[in-house]
This record gives C-alpha cells, sequence and structure tokens, in this order.
RNA sequence: GGACGAUUGGCUCAGCGGUAGAGCACCACAUUGACAUUGUGGGGGUCACUGGUUCGAUCCCAGUAUCGUCCA
C-alpha cells in the first residue's frame, strides 16, 4: 500500500506538478458523475462563461467556490457533478466575427446570413472557448464528459419546446412596442442589456404656440419634437388648467398639436409641461396609448432622423439635436437652456452606444405569472438566497417586471421558431416539426439570455427525460456574484419552474461578491487596475490563487485583492510543504491504529483536540458558503497550532528517537489537514498527501469526521500554560538581547505536570537543563523559570518591561474593581460574568503583587 | 427618488451585549539543524457622529454625516 512513497523535492514549484495532477485527474476520471449511481446527487451547474470570454479574475473566484464545494460533497460521499459549459452570448460573438470581417473590409450581409452563421462556427472552433482550458489550469474538478454549449442540438431542441409550450399558454405574444434599440448592434435589447450612465446632456425650454396660447415644455431631447403628437400636464396643475383640451402649435413642422392631462406627468419637473413624443419614448408611448395620441416615427434605425420633411433628415441625432436648438433660438423659441445637464442615460452594455427607445414589433415574454412562480418559489423557502439580504434585491425585480423582449435583429442565436404563411398566418414550430409549405421563417433571433435560462436542465438532456434529469435535476446550489441575479438566476427560476412542473432549478442560490483592486475599486480597463488570473497563476500557483480567493470571500460581499495578499498565500503553501518533509524525515506515519489517547502525552492529546475542533467548525463553515471564515480556521490550525506549537514542541521527542506516538499522531493530523485542504487547495494537498502516505488520490477520498473523542479540555489549559511560559521566556530572552541562538542553563520551578514538559520547552527555549546558579528568573503566575544569564541582567529593560507589564494589570484591576462596585452589575449581571470577572481580578491581584515584588529586588 | 450595504489599527477586512481580532505593512533581533516564500519578540485602534435601551454598547434601536452598489 506505502509502495509508492516518494521524497519531496526541497523546494516547494507549483507549476512542475499542477498539469501532471489536472491530467492525472481527468485520465482516471474522478470528475465524471455517474447517473446510476446509488449515492445521493449534489449539482451545480458552471454559470457558463460567453464563448467569446477569457478567464478573468471573476470567474476564478466563482469557479474556486464551485470547486470547493463540488471536492467536498464528492468527499463527502455525494455523487457530484459539476457541468462545465459555455454561452453562445449572441451579441458579443456576433460582434467579433464582425470586426474580423471589417478587417477585410466586409460585413455580414456581404456574407449573407447562411454563410455568416458558417463563419461564427467556424470561428468557435479555432479561437472560441479558450476559457475552457484555463479553467483546467485553476484545477476545476468539472465534468468535461457533459460540456454543454447554448447551441448545441440538444439545447437547441430545448430552446424549441419551451418556446412553443410558452407561446401555447399564451405567454409569448408579439406587440408593437417601444422597446431599447441599439443603433450601432441594430437590434432590440432587453431591459438588462441596457446600462444607465449619468451623461451631460441639456435641459432646454422651449416654447411651443404663441400668445395667449403658447406653453413652455422642458426637454433633454429637442431633437424629438418634431414627433411630438401632444404636450401634456399634469390635470391638477392650476398653471395650465385653462389650457387643456386646446393646442398649440408645434415649432419646426407647423402642426397643431393638442394639450392633454396625465397623472405621469411631474408638475415640479421642468415646466410641468412635457412633451409627448409616443413612438420614442415609453412614458410618452403609455400617455399616447390613454389618449390617442398619434405615432410620429422621425427617425430610422440607424438613430438618422427621417420622414419629417424638414432640414434635418438625414442628420444623426446628435447632430440634429443641435441644430434644432439652433433652429428653435433663431426662431426666438428658447426660453431656458441648461447646459450641461447630468441625467441618466441608457447605454448598450455590448458597445456602450447610446439607446434608442423605439416604436417597433418584436416579441415578448408575458412575465407575470412567471415571475409569480420565481418570487414565490424564495418567499416560500423552496429556495434560499444566501445571504438572505440580497433577497429584497430579487424580489423587487421580480415583483416589478416588464415583458421581456425576447427578439435580436441577429443572425447568431436560436431562430425564432415561427414561422408565417402567405396570409399572414402564424405558426410555431416546435421540435421535430416542419412548417407548412409556403412559409416563411422570423428572421429573428432569440435573446442569449432565453437559452441560458434553461442550463439547469437543458444541460441534463431535457426535453428527454434523461437519467441525468432524473439523477441530477434539481440542482444543489447555484453560485454566482450578486451582479447577475437579475440577468440569468431570476430567469432560471422563471423557466425552470415553469418547464419543469414547479421544481426550481436549484435549492440554493450562494451570491458571491466582484473582485476589486487592493484599495477596494472596481476593476476596469481604464483604471488600468484589472489583473490576470493566469499570470498569478503563473507565478504563485492555482492553490495561492484560490485560497487567496476563497479567503477573500465573505457572503455577497466584494472583496479587494493585491497581489501581496496572493504571495501569502503562495507561503501557506511552502510552510505546508516545508512542515511535510519535517514529518516525513521525522518518521511521521499513517500506519498501523492510533495509539490510545491514555498513552498519549499532552501535546499530542492538544493537538488531536484542536484537529477534531477545527474540523467540525471548519466542514460547518464550508457548508455554511461562509469561505472566508472556513480558510481563516484552517489557516491558523496548519501555521499556528501545527506548525509553530505542535512540531515545535514535538522536536524534543523526535530528537530523543523517543516519539513512537508522536509519529502516529503527526501522520494523522497531516492526513487529516490534507483532506480538509483539499477543497480549497487541490494541487499542493494531493501532490502531499500521495506523496506522503503512498495512496492514490485525495480527489475521492473520504472526508473527515471530527473525533468528539478527542475534545480535551484538560491538555488544551496544560499547553496554554506551556505557550505561555514559552512566551514569556522568550519575551524575557528577547528584552536582555539574548540571541535566539544562544544556549543558557534554565530550570523550571512548576508543579509535575508541567515539568513533565520541561525538556520539551527547553528545546524550543534553547535551554540547557542542568545544575546552575540562576541569575535571573521569569515568573509566570506561580510558575518560575529560572535562568542563568552569562553576563548581568539589563536591569533597565527588565525594569521597562515589569512596569509596563504592571500597568497593565493595574488597568485591568480598576475595570474589574469598577464592575464589582456596581450595584446594578451585581444585582444584574449572570453569575458566570461576575465570577469570570472576580477571577480575573484575583489573578490580576496576584499579577500585581509578584510584579511589585520583583521590581523592589531590582532597584 | 427607492432598496441594500458599509464606516473597526497605515492598507484590506473579520468579529462581538461582558478587558478589541486577522492578513499585509511597520520596528527590533536572528541565517550551519522543515521553512528567510522563515522564526521570535514588539509597537499601533476613545470600533464615523449624536441620542436612546441596558448593570454594561464597538455590538441592539433611532437619527445624522460620508461612501458604495443596485433599481427608477
Amino acid at each position: 500500500m506505502s509502495s509508492d512513497k516518494r521524497e519531496l523535492a526541497a523546494a516547494f514549484t507549483p507549476s512542475t506538478i499542477e498539469g501532471p495532477l489536472y491530467k492525472k485527474w481527468i485520465d482516471a476520471g474522478y470528475f465524471t458523475a455517474d447517473a446510476k449511481s446509488k449515492k445521493e446527487p449534489f449539482t451545480i451547474v458552471i454559470p457558463p462563461p460567453n464563448v467569446t470570454g477569457n478567464l478573468h479574475i471573476g470567474h476564478a473566484l466563482d469557479q474556486t467556490l464551485q470547486d470547493c464545494l463540488t471536492r467536498l460533497k464528492r468527499m463527502q460521499g455525494f455523487e457530484a457533478l459539476w457541468l462545465p459549459g459555455m454561452d453562445h452570448a449572441g451579441i458579443a460573438t456576433q460582434n467579433v466575427v464582425e470586426k474580423q470581417l471589417a478587417q477585410k473590409g466586409l460585413s455580414r450581409h456581404d456574407l449573407g446570413r447562411e454563410e455568416f452563421v458558417k463563419k461564427v462556427w467556424e470561428w468557435k472552433a479555432e479561437s472560441g472557448g479558450q476559457i475552457l482550458g484555463q479553467m483546467k489550469r485553476l484545477g476545476d474538478s468539472v465534468d468535461w464528459s457533459r460540456e454543454a454549449f447554448t447551441m448545441d442540438e440538444n439545447l437547441s431542441q430545448a430552446v424549441l419546446t419551451i418556446f412553443k409550450k410558452l407561446f401555447d399558454q399564451g405567454l409569448i405574444y408579439r406587440a408593437e412596442r417601444i422597446i431599447n434599440w441599439c443603433p450601432r448592434c441594430l437590434t432590440a435589447l432587453s431591459d438588462i442589456e441596457v446600462e444607465h450612465q449619468d451623461d451631460a446632456g441639456e435641459f432646454v425650454s422651449v416654447r411651443y404656440g404663441d400668445g395667449e396660447q403658447s406653453i413652455v415644455v422642458a426637454t433633454t431631447r429637442a431633437e424629438t419634437m418634431m414627433g411630438d403628437g401632444a404636450v401634456a400636464v399634469h390635470p391638477d396643475d392650476p398653471r395650465y388648467k385653462h389650457l387643456v383640451g386646446t393646442e398649440v402649435l408645434l415649432p419646426l413642422v407647423n402642426r397643431m398639436i393638442p394639450i392633454i392631462a396625465d397623472e405621469l406627468v411631474d408638475p415640479d419637473f421642468g415646466t410641468g409641461a412635457v412633451k409627448v413624443t409616443a413612438a420614442h419614448d415609453p412614458n410618452d408611448f403609455e400617455m399616447a396609448m390613454r389618449h390617442n395620441v398619434p405615432f410620429v416615427v422621425i427617425m430610422n434605425e440607424h438613430g438618422v432622423m427621417a420622414g419629417t420633411g424638414t432640414e434635418f433628415d438625414g442628420m444623426d441625432r446628435f447632430d440634429a439635436r443641435v441644430a434644432v436648438v439652433a433652429k428653435l433660438k433663431e426662431l426666438g423659441r428658447i426660453v431656458a437652456e441648461k447646459r450641461p445637464y447630468i441625467h441618466a442615460v441608457g447605454h448598450c452594455s455590448r458597445c456602450d452606444t447610446t439607446v434608442e427607445p423605439r416604436l417597433s414589433k418584436q416579441w415578448f415574454v408575458k412575465v407575470d405569472s412567471l415571475a409569480k412562480a420565481a418570487g414565490d418559489a424564495v418567499r416560500d423557502g423552496r429556495v434560499k438566497i444566501e445571504p438572505e439580504e440580497l433577497a429584497p434585491r430579487y424580489f423587487d425585480w421580480v415583483d416589478n417586471l416588464n415583458d421581456w423582449c425576447i427578439s435580436r435583429q441577429l443572425w447568431w442565436g436560436h431562430r425564432i421558431p415561427v414561422w408565417y404563411g402567405p396570409n399572414d398566418e402564424v405558426v410555431v414550430v416546435g421540435p421535430g416539426e416542419t412548417a407548412p409549405a409556403g412559409y416563411t421563417q422570423d428572421p429573428d433571433v432569440l435573446d442569449t439570455w432565453f437559452s441560458s435560462a434553461l442550463w439547469p436542465f437543458s444541460t441534463l438532456g431535457w426535453p428527454n427525460n434523461t437519467d441525468d434529469v432524473k439523477k441530477f435535476y434539481p440542482t444543489s446550489v447555484l453560485v454566482t456574484g450578486y451582479d447577475i441575479l437579475f440577468f440569468w438566476v431570476a430567469r432560471m427560476m422563471m423557466f425552470g419552474l415553469f418547464a419543469m412542473d414547479g421544481v426550481a432549478p436549484f435549492h440554493t442560490i450562494v451570491l458571491h461578491g466582484l473582485v476589486r483592486d487592493q484599495f477596494g475599486k472596481k476593476m476596469s480597463k481604464s483604471r488600468g487596475n484589472v489583473v490576470d488570473p493566469l499570470e498569478f497563476i503563473d507565478k504563485y500557483g492555482a492553490d495561492a490563487l484560490r485560497f487567496t480567493l476563497a479567503r477573500g470571500s465573505n457572503p455577497g460581499k466584494d472583496q479587494a485583492l493585491a497581489e501581496d495578499w496572493i504571495a501569502g498565500s503562495r507561503n501557506f503553501a511552502t510552510k505546508l510543504w516545508n512542515a511535510t518533509r519535517f514529518a516525513m524525515m521525522n518518521g511521521a506515519t499513517i500506519e498501523g491504529p492510533l495509539p490510545a489517547t491514555e498513552s498519549l502525552s499532552a501535546i499530542d492529546k492538544w493537538v488531536l483536540s484542536r484537529l477534531s475542533q477545527t474540523t467540525s467548525e471548519y466542514t460547518a463553515l464550508l457548508e455554511s458558503y461562509e469561505f472566508a471564515r472556513a480558510c481563516e480556521v484552517i489557516y491558523h490550525f496548519a501555521w499556528d497550532d501545527l506548525c509553530d506549537w505542535y512540531l515545535e514542541l514535538s522536536k524534543e521527542a523526535f530528537a530523543s528517537g523517543n516519539a513512537a506516538a508522536s509519529q502516529r499522531v503527526l501522520g494523522h493530523v497531516l492526513d487529516t489537514l490534507f483532506r480538509l485542504l483539499h477543497p480549497v487547495m487541490p494541487f499542493i494537498t494531493e501532490e502531499l498527501w500521495t506523496t506522503f502516505t503512498g495512496l492514490e488520490t485525495l480527489v475521492t477520498a473520504q472526508w473527515p469526521n471530527p473525533e468528539s473523542k478527542d475534545v480535551d479540555t484538560k491538555s488544551e489549559a496544560l499547553v496554554a500554560e506551556l505557550q505561555k511560559i514559552i512566551t514569556e521566556v522568550r519575551r524575557f530572552r528577547n528584552d536582555q538581547g539574548v540571541k535566539p541562538s544562544q544556549k543558557i542553563p534554565g530550570k523550571f520551578v512548576a508543579p509535575a505536570d508541567i515539568t513533565a514538559y520541561a525538556s520539551a520547552m527547553a528545546f524550543v527555549l534553547k535551554l540547557e537543563l542542568k545544575e546552575f546558579t540562576p541569575s535571573a528568573s521569569v515568573e509566570i503566575g506561580s510558575i518560575k523559570v529560572e535562568l542563568d544569564l552569562s553576563g548581568t541582567v539589563d536591569v533597565v529593560a527588565e525594569r521597562a518591561r515589569l512596569e509596563k507589564d504592571l500597568v497593565t494589570a493595574q488597568k485591568d484591576m480598576k475595570t474589574a474593581e469598577v464592575k464589582l462596585s456596581n450595584e446594578g452589575f451585581m444585582a444584574k449581571a449572570p453569575a458566570s460574568v461576575v465570577a469570570e470577572i472576580k477571577e480575573r481580578m484575583a489573578a490580576t491581584s496576584a499579577d500585581i503583587e509578584r510584579i511589585t515584588a520583583q521590581l523592589a529586588t531590582l532597584k
């Protein structure tokens, strides 16, 4: 079993172990889940990165957390499936390929639809999906045999199926509405594909009409006035009551338009009178519907003025704005101007072009019943959002959702399965069906998020009732950044509940934050503070990056990241490496049963006790998605408890060759520690564990159970005492300028349970236990360590230290005295608190006495 | 305008109704023996402000200020 034991290299170099280990895992098929397994399933579907994407630090965080959970559950005996894949990313991908064509002076129209789509597939085959290889660098334990792509045949079948089902239930409809339009991408966008930015625009007040029959409207979009169909005021506004129902002259086009009254108008905004441009503004559209205001279209799909019959036709919308205002000024119709006027303006999330509200015929999903179900699933606890503070945001969104515009005027994506007959008949063609002869298909494709919304089951083979669907749906946990709660999570909830008979797509939604720079600033290209996870992996290893990200990940909170932090994690990895080397040099082993507890030293019992507590605490933290705290716990156990104290206190035993029990205990501690750390730091733990134990792999090894019988408060108290003694003597030596390497005679004057560890302490403290005449002493409570400083004692340093300790003790004393003399405290505080303070006061009092006495001898 | 969050040592962040914590940074000492990607010791905070509840508040409540994010 241990035939395969190897030596550890003197130095830890991540780059030499990571590649081969990942290959080993893949070759062995450890990550491939078995749908036929009897084990309880644990499923995560990856938030599919864009096929155009590269691994950025946000992916690294997201995937680290998913891998932690997957590896944890796999070791805990679940049939763990982490399903990888990619999103076809409609606009983004089309843009990439169009850009390539543009370099050759071509547009997609030169190629035609079929050729263009072929080109995109070629691009995907050649340079798409780079992120998949990069995920391997991170160590992701995904099941590559199930890799999915939203444009795969099966996933496309899922799209057709759900489209038809929604349509048949009246939940998909076609309508002429104001939608968000990108004049550069030439497509409709959904609300969430629009990003609002504060832009410096202008706010001008224009007089419509003349004399008595005039009204001043304020607008940020003067160029659209040629499309006005009315002026609206609030019904209760006394300034305009007399004008409601009359008409005014619309300048530039010299058309008479009515003045209407509508509650939507805010009388306190601007002049309290607004122009109603029904075809170019969503609010105006609503008012127009209520008041029968005509729709006047004055712009084409490129955002160029058209059809106004004025000199402005053919001008870009922004040029037209300037020209229109200039013309109005010439006509003496500008009453006031404010420039710059900062206000929120929508931009295309893909290309940043200012979005143009446009009247257009599009396909929509009727969301009310779907959104209600999505909200209810969380409200009634079937689905949990972690951390729960983020749930209000979710509700706010699903409860106030507009119908979802799903048609996109693109070529790359799932083509809308609607065919039109010669007499405008509409037929939806489901999977396996064909359109009637003579019908033509709708040219548009579906919003990318339409197929992403099916991801938790389309990837498992739905609409077929596959073994995977049966075994792995619903998924267990969805891990993603809170920034795509709306984009994606809410939509998966809507479609999942709808398609899967009310079974939500996941049990728990775990939301993490964004990775920011070392000062907590958002990373952006313009700031120049974007970091590349692959560079960090090259430099410090995947484990160091993963540990850093996990350690920084508090639920739902952003984290700052600096290269120094990653270097720190690399140092931690190095520490583990060196500690293991030391352990192996000193005969640590996992062979044979653990020695009976009674036979162990307090130091061995102590480390087992700490290990047991760490195991349960750490496991519970991981299971509740508290990655930062989990990492903190394991880090301090490994570095402080194990390396700084246990190994140090055991050195004397190892050196004396009388350490069989400790060798076995240490072997057990390392074995357990590597298992615990494996989900976060898979590479180094695998390397160390397999080398140390000679066993095959940690990936499928069993997760440790905390041994509650190992918890030993007595040994913990004793070792705490030893630690205090050692720290005080070290401090004394430091104060006295005794070099750390210099051996000095020493003697412990203490009870037997302490002196039993005199040699262990002496080894750590570089003390020689022999007969000598003490020239100095360190007192720790009732315990005394006598020392022989060959020179004279530095009285000044010693007095300074004692005086400092005295001040601290006196302060503590006073705090305790104040409390104990407070009647209210004595009457109402719990007895345990009172007892604790009394105890503290007694100890402090003794300290003061001791220190005072020592000071007296130093005069 | 609405929602949520934050304000704790130089920086980034945990935490908690009962004498303030971590990592990094800082200061001093140490380099033949797991590890300088290190060890040891040390310095450093009236926990944003104002009220309230409480025997006791950094923690709970209310308000204020500043900052951040999302939504409109």
